[in-house]
DNA sequence: ATACTTGCAAATGATTTGCCAGTGT
DNA sequence: ACACTGGCAAATCATTTGCAAGTAT
């Protein structure tokens, strides 16, 4: 039960820099592996597979199998990872945007990015509170946000 | 897409605490309940439904449907709680037992609770870097054990 | 030409819902 | 008695696998 295929990230700056990695590794560049890159390269945020099928309103829509072969495929290679920020979907992002360290509150659900410096300040407290170099690539940090612990604090 | 059903833990100390309290909410104390209750107070590690189905070896095993509906509803009173390690299926644990802070290791998928004083300083960091009130209830932190980074620092 | 890829169908794993019979209070 | 519950079947959601036909190189 691990959480992560791919331990080591390939960051490459540009939708050209991912395909040059992919031919390199033998891996053919289809429509639909296109595709999957433009959406991930377009967003600006995690998006579900079924997001990506839909691409940008393409019909019909690619197929979900394909859709998630292609995405198993960026992930071993380290172009893309996923991150569960709730009991949804699995939300996928490209590694090189480094999307890093969301926050989830418990009781509105809000959803937010922690910026690089709290990011950082809390990952060195993690390391060495515990000797494990965290990443936070996977699973978002929990628990009450500003707003619902004072909402909270009224009762 | 919320990560919690119950913000507010319900803290029992027995078995018996844990009935009473679901009777002062009208609620019935059935053999199948009592068994799911029997299960997670014996367990000392968080259990998948599957584990609580089985029982103690108990044949003909719970059926699943009745462990998931008594586990919403245990979660619903803040009994129960549950958390994700990974990928596999949901794995639930006593909100008594109070067990927060798990640690996963992206490499070689190692679990390990994190000792109450690093919680606590974890804790401290993040909120005083975020703003937020963290919880360690529902996801783990992820990233290298020591072993691991000292292997990968070999490369 | 040939191996990598796709799409469709079907399987899988986890969890939920509908429904009616069973039982705790 | 009567509402709360359990079990069984079937549905749902996310994801994976098998396989034959399609296509990038």
């Amino acid at each position: 039960m691990t959480t992560a295929r791919s331990i080591q990230p390939l960051l490459v700056d540009s939708l050209d820099e991912a395909i040059i990695e992919l031919r390199a590794r033998g891996l053919r560049i289809s429509s639909a592996r296109r595709l999957v890159l433009d959406v991930l390269f377009a967003a600006d945020r995690p998006v579900s597979a079924d997001e990506i099928a839909d691409g940008l309103g393409r019909l019909p829509p690619l197929d979900l199998t394909s859709v998630y072969r292609n995405l198993e495929m960026l992930e071993d290679v380290g172009l893309v990872r996923h991150v569960h920020l709730g009991h949804g979907p699995g939300l996928y992002t490209l590694a090189a945007t480094d999307e890093e360290g969301y926050l989830v509150c418990d009781s509105c659900g809000e959803v937010r990015r922690l910026e690089q410096g709290a990011l950082d300040e809390i990952k060195l407290a993690i390391r060495s509170a515990s000797g494990y170099e965290p990443r936070f690539t996977h699973f978002p940090l929990t628990g009450l946000c500003p707003a619902c612990v004072a909402e909270a604090d009224d009762d």
